[in-house]
DNA sequence: TTGACCACCGACCGATCGGACGGTATTAGC
DNA sequence: GCTAATACCGTCCGATCGGTCGGTGGTCAA
């Protein structure tokens, strides 16, 4: 009989813990060994859940990507017009940055080291394929607000450049950015501060001039 | 007497060599037998010029901060009216990033590492300084727009943040920039067309009404 | 009781890591 | 000619790297 209490299965502690550790010091930063020590196991058993380090990499990788793959999918699906959809797209998205400490580090991480690490993993693909269908579901949204001219005609790759360098950068950016606010750059107020600043130069930046009508401020997503 | 054609010092030819490596992959992922084949040295030579494979590092990552600070310093000396100084000191810091196709990498990445990468060498305590130089300058900047009423009130943390995300997270994104615009982040024409839709994006979302007239646009800045 | 499967382990492997050390060739100043 | 400094090199070191291998103890079905 299965334990009542919150068990969580060692591949899933090896994980949380190497999410951890490559978040701060990258792929090429961490060893195995280490990875074993935080989770409270051996390095051989590392191989038994995963066959090389590569992989484990992109479990951890995938595992956040499926996160905000789901999170903000769900946040479209919920309808209403397209500056709706897209005020809760952003504030889903925060929200989860806000709520993964590790997940804009690692993705911003990830991007920069699979120039090399680019393998044909089963594992790797779907990363591939995941961080398509999460640029693909905004793209579209951003086209139909185009067209229906609501939002400013833009070029669509750079406003999703500016959507990760003002979203994941921001999250990512550590004792850097601590030190510009002068604290965590998760408190709730500060994270509530962020999705705020990032709509609001979204609305005067990118919404054409008979869209933009209340930008009602401090009304942000569900949580954070 | 010294050679009339361009004579390069073994210092600055392993920095070279270093900046290009760091910038693909981290501090932790380049080895000093790697950079010692790319400059044509014995491992043991790099030790002669750098004491510590730390402070190559260091002034690897010091070296692009000197010349992103020294470069838009100049811009912002000419002199002009706030949003002049603003709409310059952006093309400038682009142009300079485009110019050194590893520079938004290694920064970003320098931001991610130095978290633990933290000493007190001369080096590091020079690239802090010139960071702080760097966003001093620009912080002032903002304010005076603010005061002057020509900028909208926004937190200037949040600013600095945005301009980051804006500009060295695009040419940081590598191949993964790369894929969706299809083609190097690098060609002049691409290059010029971020620093118009960062200016546009910036105009719209940060100028006050009154201050927002004729937006330019593809009239940008010195070079690239 | 047996055998298959599972999670896990210690010991070990060749390779590579940052770095120390001693030595050599060249140059400049005396 | 001697000395000092500079630039460079080969060799060696202890530690750590990713990964393999041969186990061990436990569980469950036959």
């Amino acid at each position: 009989m299965r334990a009542a209490v919150i068990e969580i299965g060692s591949r899933d502690k090896i994980l949380d813990a190497a999410e951890d550790l490559f978040s701060r010091r990258g792929f090429a930063g961490i060893g195995m060994r280490e990875v074993a020590d935080a989770v409270g196991l051996s390095k051989s058993s590392l191989f038994h859940h995963f066959s090389s380090k590569a992989e484990l990499y992109a479990a951890v990788v995938g595992r956040i990507l499926d996160i905000i793959d789901q999170r903000t999918m769900a946040a479209l699906a919920i309808g209403g017009d397209v500056l709706t959809r897209f005020d809760r797209w952003l504030d889903t998205l925060m929200d989860t940055l806000a709520e993964h400490h590790n997940a804009g580090r690692l993705l911003l991480r990830s991007l920069f080291e699979d120039d090399e690490l680019n393998g044909t993993s089963a594992e790797e693909r779907h990363v591939d394929e995941t961080i398509k269908h999460v640029f693909g579901a905004v793209s579209r949204l951003l086209q139909e607000g185009m067209q229906a001219g609501v939002l400013r005609k833009r070029s669509i790759p750079h406003v999703l450049q500016s959507l990760v360098g003002l979203t994941v950068y921001h999250f990512a950016s550590g004792e850097f950015g601590e030190e510009m606010f002068g604290q965590s750059l998760f408190t709730p107020q500060l994270v509530r501060h962020r999705k705020d600043e990032v709509k609001a130069l979204l609305h005067d930046g990118l919404m054409s001039g008979r869209a933009r009508v209340t930008t009602k401020r401090g009304k942000g997503g569900s949580e954070s």
